[in-house]
DNA sequence: GGCGGGTGGCTTTTT
DNA sequence: GCCACCCGCC
């Protein structure tokens, strides 16, 4: 640690010399006035307000290199934070091919979190911890908080550890510790909140662990209580550059601000209309607030798109405008009108995703007019991960390839979880939470008894588990088989370890033995569960991914931070990803499925955040929107499954909102009198002139409230017709098709639902309306 | 210690 | 409707 400054002035000597020497900057001709503005107002405070799709990234990395080119700073004066690792690769890849070569030379171009822990392992023992600190992840968090809450007698029940553990992290990102949590915080969590904070963090400090928003908070505290270590940093780092500054949270916009406050050279980019993070911390409020907080900021507006059409822009203004307090901004483009946004209600859900299965098909060969469109130019972007299964159940039917983006992330599954517990106890065998994770896994034959023993014997003599465990094996506290297996485990430990600080063991080999030894991968090899053979291979692709690394130490670290998800195993497919995975990315094609109140805009929203959380909402539905460059279709169903009962749904308040010059409206199949089994009922290549029916004022609420019952009843009318023309429709023997199981024969009928022996997916009870006979068919 | 059944609860998600 | 968690039984 001791070489970090020469280091970091060593990794930038490659490049200083070039920007020592100012020269000329061919790479501002490339932008547009805006662009350029901001670019070069390299001093004092500098608000980048930057709509999506005008080309943000390419002004913030420009700014960079303009930096080091005009010899303002070295590169490694020159601290850049993101949100994510992805942008802040992006980032730097861009940055080294404006200066046509990698850099390695900018060691303060991160994430927040991986910039605190370089800042916090320089500076550990200020907040008492030592520099080989620990970082938890959330499982661990609550492992550790259901301890505490256990211990003090707390009704799990009532109480459950999760909450505490969502206080604790709203309160982390406000920066509050323990004794700055305000009084009226003081009901939290049954009265106890702030005394399990408390604890929690004691105990975090004896484990020299951190979670992820001590980052954040112990690097603060720092900065506030040691004046010599922040002005060190305010003189290192001569410009600050912030990304997304619009989903800062109260503890990073500190940290800003302390590190800004000498020089004031910070640029910070950010759409206000595009904060969609409040409910994890996020405060609009900081962007809305930057010219108040640094007197004589330049704002600059970026807002010609270079990314989508006309008509797209203005369905996305149209909805946004519905906000308040907005910094203002009006996105424009040169590019050609295109196609108006489209908007198409269904019958219910399943019908709106077969739809959508049969567009995207269709517009593979070109449809309406329009150009084909290939897979990977298509996207479906939804409010809830649960409305993603409709679209899987559909594709996996008509075999249309899809990819779904995010869901569980490869560091978060339980085998690398599992592995990664080991490679910890065996770096730090004070590891007590990784210990208590693998000390039975694979079954070793300690139970819950064993291992309170365990803790028992580690509390009475002040060790750590692994060491409470000799000793309990040793003073014949446990006997038998556990005891046996445990003792072996603790060797192993220990002769892992040794090995570790060897260097002429292979770190990557050592990872595969400890694997092999401990009997974890026999546990995958004799699973017989269909995802057995998934997670051996996820296991050897960590240990592969280990040869990157210097050592495990380094590794970890990496994993805890950094690791993502991204196994593409390439091939034409359509994404299919939540509206909050979608933000940054962008799509020739998009469809915004589910925009129907409740759950787009969210009800747990609006109860929750009211206006605010309408407005967060709509922010959403405007990132949405400008997604698509070509074509964006909004779609609605009319009833859908919620929990598993059928509820009748009312369009979206915000397609309301959409502009109606820029929307047209297409015909769904199979509502209004179409049904399936009517003429041209697939109706995707009927554009309707009778549309205007949709286009006259308030139409959606008009057609709403016709359906709307109160939640949770049935919705007997519609059903009804439906129903008895599918029970008259039906007799026992009859062979039908049914949307997701394909061909049957009835067995059975009982009121409106039919038991039927399907072809491949045997026997099923499905409800009438969603078979039809064989012949009726409309595709 | 491992399993099966019952109960309750339910967005969004990065680091 | 599905999943995760808890409890109780073997």
């Amino acid at each position: 640690m001791s070489s970090f400054d020469e280091m970091d002035a060593f990794e930038g000597a490659s490049l200083s010399s070039r920007a020592m020497a100012p020269r000329g900057a061919p790479y501002l001709d490339e932008l547009n006035p805006a662009q350029r503005q901001a670019v070069e107002a390299l001093d004092g405070p500098v608000l980048m307000l930057a709509g999506a799709g005008t080309g943000k990234t390419k002004a913030l990395t420009t700014r960079i290199v303009h930096l080091l080119n005009t010899g303002r700073a070295r590169p490694n004066e020159i601290l850049a934070v993101t949100f994510t690792n992805k942008a802040a690769r992006e980032m730097k890849d861009r940055v080294g091919r404006l200066l046509g070569q990698q850099i390695e030379g900018m060691p303060w171009l991160g994430t927040f979190h991986s910039i605190c822990v370089k800042l916090l392992r320089r500076h550990a023992e200020l907040v008492g911890l030592k520099t080989n600190f620990t970082i938890l992840d959330t499982d661990d968090q609550l492992r550790l908080l259901k301890q505490l809450v256990q211990a003090a007698s707390i009704d799990d029940k009532r109480w459950p550890a999760r909450m505490l553990l969502g206080i604790i992290d709203q309160w982390k990102n406000r920066c509050w510790t323990p004794d700055k949590v305000p009084a009226g915080e003081a009901g939290a969590y049954n009265n106890r909140g702030v005394e399990l904070y408390a604890q929690y963090q004691a105990r975090l400090k004896e484990l020299n662990a951190v979670d992820f928003g001590d980052l954040l908070v112990h690097v603060v505290t720092i900065f506030q209580t040691h004046d010599d270590v922040l002005e060190q940093y305010r003189r290192w780092f001569r410009y600050i550059l912030v990304d997304e500054y619009q989903d800062t949270n109260v503890a990073q916009y500190m940290w800003l601000r302390l590190l800004a406050g000498g020089h004031r050279n910070i640029c910070c980019v950010g759409d206000d209309d595009q904060s969609i993070y409040g409910w994890r911390g996020a405060e609009v409020g900081n962007i809305l607030r930057f010219e108040k907080d640094f007197p004589g900021a330049q704002v600059v507006r970026l807002e010609q798109n270079y990314r989508s059409t006309p008509h797209i822009l203005a369905a996305a203004s149209g909805v946004i405008r519905g906000n308040e307090g907005r910094l203002g901004k009006e996105l424009w483009t040169e590019a050609q009108e295109g196609e108006k946004v489209r908007l198409i209600g269904h019958w219910d859900g399943e019908e709106e995703a077969r739809w959508i299965g049969e567009e995207i098909e269709s517009m593979q060969q070109g449809t309406r007019g329009m150009r084909p469109f290939g897979l990977d130019e298509i996207a479906i972007l939804v409010r809830a991960s649960h409305q993603m299964r409709a679209f899987e159940d559909r594709f996996l039917t008509i075999g249309l390839p899809y990819r779904v983006i995010g869901g569980p992330r490869f560091y978060e599954r339980m085998e690398i979880r599992d592995a990664m517990a080991y490679f910890r106890v065996v770096i730090s065998p004070e590891d007590d939470l990784a210990f208590e994770r693998i000390v039975n896994t694979p079954k070793r034959g300690l139970g819950d008894k064993a291992q309170q023993t365990i803790q028992r014997t580690a509390r009475e003599n002040g060790v750590n588990l692994v060491e409470g465990a000799r000793i309990a094996v040793g003073e014949k506290r446990l006997t038998g088989k556990g005891a046996a297996q445990l003792s072996f485990l603790v060797d192993n430990i220990a002769r892992w370890g040794r090995m570790a600080g060897d260097r002429d063991v292979d770190h990557t080999e050592l990872a595969g033995l400890i694997l092999d030894e401990s009997g974890y991968t026999e546990m995958w090899q004799n699973d017989k569960t269909p995802e057995a053979p998934g997670r051996l291979e996820n296991l050897k692709e960590l240990v592969n991914h280990l040869e990157e690394f210097e050592n495990l130490q380094g590794f970890l670290e990496h994993v805890s931070l950094v690791m993502d998800n991204e196994s593409d195993d390439g091939g034409q497919k359509v994404s299919i990803m939540t509206l909050h995975a979608a933000k940054g990315l962008e799509f020739p094609a998009v469809f915004l499925p589910g925009w129907e109140d409740g759950l787009f805009p969210s009800q747990r929203s609006m109860d929750e955040s009211g206006l605010k959380g309408v407005e967060e909402e709509r922010r959403l539905a405007y990132v949405g929107i400008t997604r698509a460059e070509e074509l964006c279709t909004i779609s609605f169903a009319g009833n859908r499954r919620v929990f598993g009962q059928w509820q009748s749904q009312m369009p979206s308040r915000f397609i309301d909102e959409l502009p109606e010059a820029h929307v047209e409206v297409l015909t769904p199949p199979g509502l209004y009198g179409g049904g399936y089994g009517a003429a041209g009922a697939s109706g995707i290549e009927t554009r309707v002139a009778e549309a205007n029916v949709y286009n006259s004022p308030g139409w959606k609420r008009l057609q709403a409230r016709r359906d709307h019952r109160p939640v949770g009843q049935p919705a007997e009318t519609r059903h009804a017709v439906i129903d008895s023309q599918a029970i008259s429709a039906h007799t026992v023997g009859e062979r039908v098709f049914h949307q997701k199981f394909g061909y049957g024969r009835i067995e059975a009928i009982e009121g409106d639902k039919l038991e039927i022996a399907f072809e491949k997916a045997g026997v099923k009870k499905v409800v009438a309306k969603f078979v039809m006979g064989a012949d009726d068919i409309p595709f």
